[in-house]
DNA sequence: CTACTCTGCCCGTACGTGCGGTCAGTCCAC
DNA sequence: GTGGACTGACCGCACGTACGGGCAGAGTAG
């Protein structure tokens, strides 16, 4: 019916990356519970039976995109800091690539967000909890080397990091990547306003928030869209 | 079986109100779509048809809530607001009321939370929406004369208002209330980076973040346990 | 080249379960 | 009697997933 869109000759993984990419849709339009296998099948004019012989069960299915989510997150926050040095460059740059998930993978980001808190419950998460655990450690540190640096006035890193997440995190509930409020303005005034609060001088916090700055080109770079 | 624990002349309202609390907290625990009828019955030791009776659909129960809690929300923001003039010291209280919500009324504020992208899609939450925007609006409102007054910096009122909501709202995926994370040490963590992010001086953000000081014993008097 | 087998992708169906909601009817207060 | 609170049995449906089989390409022996 459908024709195939890969070549006859069969594709590497077969539909397997399609489905998954229809179902991380379909979780970030509806939420997970409201995500089912029919409609990713019917969408894609498959059986549903295609979709657990390729994931078994729909827990696995969502664990798996949590997975491959963070671990391009991981990648890409140990490439920036890696270029990097400045503690206000380096949290410019996790809010730059926060902002920046949002608009270049909006599906993924918002199904990652939305079912953050399945990651704390469920079993079989727990390697997509290291890997956010990881991710947040990196900030943690960063933070906490500022502070230490004498670039950031005092105060706990932990409750910085979960203030900075939080703004983040909440993103996918009002940020529309086809509406008209542009990702580098709100990359820039969220850094403004964080650097600022951390002590940062007005001089490096415009530079570090600049959309057309070393930071934000630096990010821009290493996150730039995938093979 | 299980003896009535009102009164048994009847409560004022029926079972009504210890249906909406029970289902709350099912909601904060789990989540709408996996909380149901017949768990809250059975905690309760009633028949899912009385449930039905008092709410006929789910949905209903869930703006129901959403709306009782906006409710609330909206009335100590007002009682607050009359009695604090300066932004910073508004902006301030809505940080310290924010944070005292996730302590005080936790099953609420969490069902509240991690459902509110419903206001936006689902029909028969205009209400619960509207009661939201106009939160939003009073923020916002805040911040746009704090810019005018020149007590902030300049800026974009509500980009910083979604920033300011965003590490708020996502409390629920993080915050224990039972843990030993003070939420007055949180509040004032939060205050103090946000109103130093925009633009207030080290005196004011200090008084108008203290645990202590005028603002959260104001918070905290309009917000005291209701009736 | 041919024939046979193996293997992995995919299909369709059927099953069990959980849940929202219906309905007829009971009980009790006024 | 009237009306509201409450019950418990029941319905229909949606969804996850188990299962048996079909089918095409790769490998292999002759």
């Amino acid at each position: 019916m459908t024709e195939p869109v890969v070549a006859p000759g069969r594709a590497r993984g077969g539909r397997r990356d399609e489905i998954l990419t229809t179902f991380t849709r379909h979780v970030a339009e509806r939420g997970y519970d409201r995500a089912n296998f029919g409609d990713v099948a019917a969408e894609l004019g498959m059986s549903k039976g295609t979709i657990v012989h390729h994931f078994g069960t729909k827990d696995r299915m969502l664990a798996e995109v949590q997975e491959r989510y963070m671990r391009r997150r991981l990648d890409e926050a140990h490439a920036f800091l890696g270029r990097l040095g400045a503690p206000d460059e380096r949290v410019a740059a996790f809010v730059h690539a926060g902002v920046r998930y949002s608009t270049h993978e909006p599906a993924t980001t918002v199904a990652f967000q939305r079912e953050v808190v399945r990651l704390t419950d469920e079993p079989g998460m727990e390697t997509a909890r290291a890997q956010r655990d990881a991710y947040r450690d990196l900030v943690v540190a960063v933070l906490q080397d500022g502070v230490e640096a004498g670039v950031f006035v005092p105060g706990d890193a932990r409750l910085r990091s979960l203030q900075m997440f939080g703004s983040l995190h909440w993103m996918w509930t009002w940020f529309d990547p086809a509406g008209r409020l542009r990702p580098e303005d709100v990359a820039a005034e969220f850094c403004r306003t964080l650097l600022r609060g951390l002590g940062v001088g007005e001089e490096r916090v415009s530079a570090a928030a600049d959309p057309a700055g070393s930071v934000a080109r630096c990010v821009a770079e290493v996150c730039a869209p995938r093979s």
